[in-house]
DNA sequence: ATTAGGATTGGGAGCGCTCTCATTTTATAC
DNA sequence: GTATAAAATGAGAGCGCTCCCAATCCTAAT
């Protein structure tokens, strides 16, 4: 088309304001342009533990890079599940799906990776075979903190780990494990205390933790780091003088712990993209083989770990 | 139809997994089923603030229940807003459009208003005129936390404002002097400090407050609160006992404050039932007249604000 | 048995695009 | 000037539903 014609045809387009209809366009094209995001049994989760937000946001934005729009699903009880399910593996509805990856046997999942959709998965999900997921080196990462404390000199150290129906929570606690060994400090059980990513979680495995007379902890996450810290402070014990402290996430959190809080830096926004960016590639060139994608974390060191009062 | 017709119908429709096209059906039907929610100038804001996540997690349980689908717009940058107007306004992808209201003068709002969308602003906006809206009544649930203050026997009494290019900042630092002069106290300026709805905004605001000598606080959101009460510690003052304190929101929180927050009460759940019962309502009715819903707020009194000392 | 009335069924147009393919126009080389 | 390739254009089928209307069937009253 000549250059004139079109500069002209695209003036007049706007200035009657036409729209093309997106429901012909999808129709006819066979693409929605239009992804879905499902957080399954996530609904209180969505604000106790900071990282569905963060999720949330990083795709969002990506989404907006990638022009494309995001269908937020947040999957509550099984009634939800099933009025969710078929809007997302219907056809001609969403081109593909990002899924956070759930605990051990959580049905949804297995419905939705039986569909033909292409599906990437935010975090390793428990069965592997043929999924595309993005993630992080959760063992590695644990490990590194671990690493970060003994090498401050701790010894008593424990942990505050996630629960063990989720690869997160397995894998941070295989990273706790595999530092103690490696340099040579006995795994102790009671130093081990199990919470679920909240706040009142960590408070009250920390006080559990109390007894063992630790003088570090690794928590799985900030927030409940946050709760073990307060359970550390009614005690009437100091932080990081009498146990410290490193946390995972640093995300930008909504409250600033006291001591600021040395921790696991989790790109969250580079997870969001990364994954929209392999849905693409899912959607536009087949789904095998699938694609992983492991992004690399970075230890924060700030007071809670009481680096800084060693240097 | 007879009934084991229709019963064998879906027999068959189950087994063989058929879902119909929802492009077709939406081309066909003019009507998508989905519904967008849009949060202007939100994207730093969708993590410090927990009303976004709140208010994002009611509608979505709504849409479960009516049976939508939702479309998440957060717009952060000037780019953003290009490539979501026309997604949001086009004609075919939704059937309404919930909005939180933002702050004074946003484009995005004046020319969504201008469109033809049915439209529900979530809080209400400046320019009022033929548009729906839901809110609380902020100027009320203002005067009714700081009355509560004043009866406690507090006279020096500040606030940490929203900021005043909100309704929410403006109204709620209405009821805050109505309060003030329906009990015959005096203003005064050097007790009010504006700030973002963040805790560190919350806790600099409380840094300015200081030197004026409050003796309570009435912060216009729980997260504000909890930075300011960061503050007071840190200035070696105790709550409730040197400066009591009042919030606003009650929503469960990621993290617990202490000692626990007096505050007004959110109904956060109804306000995203609300909204989507408003645009569906618009939507199958007609935009005209315009449906407003004020949803009703209750004071929550716990440790803060030093009313069970006094009893 | 007949027929008016209602319920059921089937056919076909139309929703507003995309995409293919045949046709026409333009550009390039001899 | 003609022959050939490349680009631009146009027409029309088809995406998979909904919705309307005409045709058929069933029901019950006369």
């Amino acid at each position: 088309m000549r250059e004139d014609v079109r500069k002209r045809v695209l003036e007049v387009v706007r200035s009657t304001g036409y729209h093309p209809n997106i429901a012909a366009r999808t129709l006819a094209a066979q693409r929605s342009w239009m992804i879905g995001l499902v957080l399954p049994h996530s609904v209180s989760a969505f604000f106790t533990d900071p990282y569905f937000p963060h999720l949330t946001q990083g795709i969002t934005q990506a989404c907006n890079k990638f022009n494309l729009t995001l269908a937020l699903f947040l999957v509550g009880t099984e009634e939800d599940e099933e009025k969710i399910f078929p809007r997302v593996s219907r056809r001609g509805l969403l081109d593909g799906v990002i899924v956070q990856a759930g605990h051990h046997g959580d049905p949804m999942i297995g419905r939705l990776a039986k569909s033909t959709i292409p599906l990437v998965f935010a975090g390793r999900p428990f069965h592997v075979n043929e999924v595309s997921y993005i993630d992080i080196d959760n063992i590695d990462a644990a490990n590194m903190a671990v690493s970060h404390l003994i090498r401050s000199g701790y010894r008593r150290i424990g942990t505050i780990a996630g629960p063990a129906h989720s690869t997160v929570g397995i894998d941070r606690m295989q990273g706790y494990k595999q530092a103690l060994a490696e340099r040579g400090l006995e795994f102790d059980s009671a130093l081990v205390a199990e919470a679920d990513f909240t706040e009142a979680g960590g408070y009250y495995a920390m006080k559990r933790l109390l007894p063992a007379k630790p003088d570090a902890i690794f928590a799985a996450s900030d927030i409940m780091a946050i709760g073990a810290m307060r359970a550390v402070r009614e005690a009437g014990l100091a932080i990081p003088d009498d146990i410290a402290f490193v946390g995972f996430d640093d995300f930008p959190l909504t409250t600033t712990p006291v001591p600021s809080l040395t921790t696991v830096r989790q790109p969250i926004n580079q997870f969001g993209n990364s994954a929209v960016e392999i849905l693409i590639d899912l959607i536009e060139n087949g789904l095998k083989p699938p694609r992983r994608v492991i992004l690399t974390t970075e230890l924060v060191v700030r007071e809670s770990c009481g680096a800084a009062r060693r240097q």
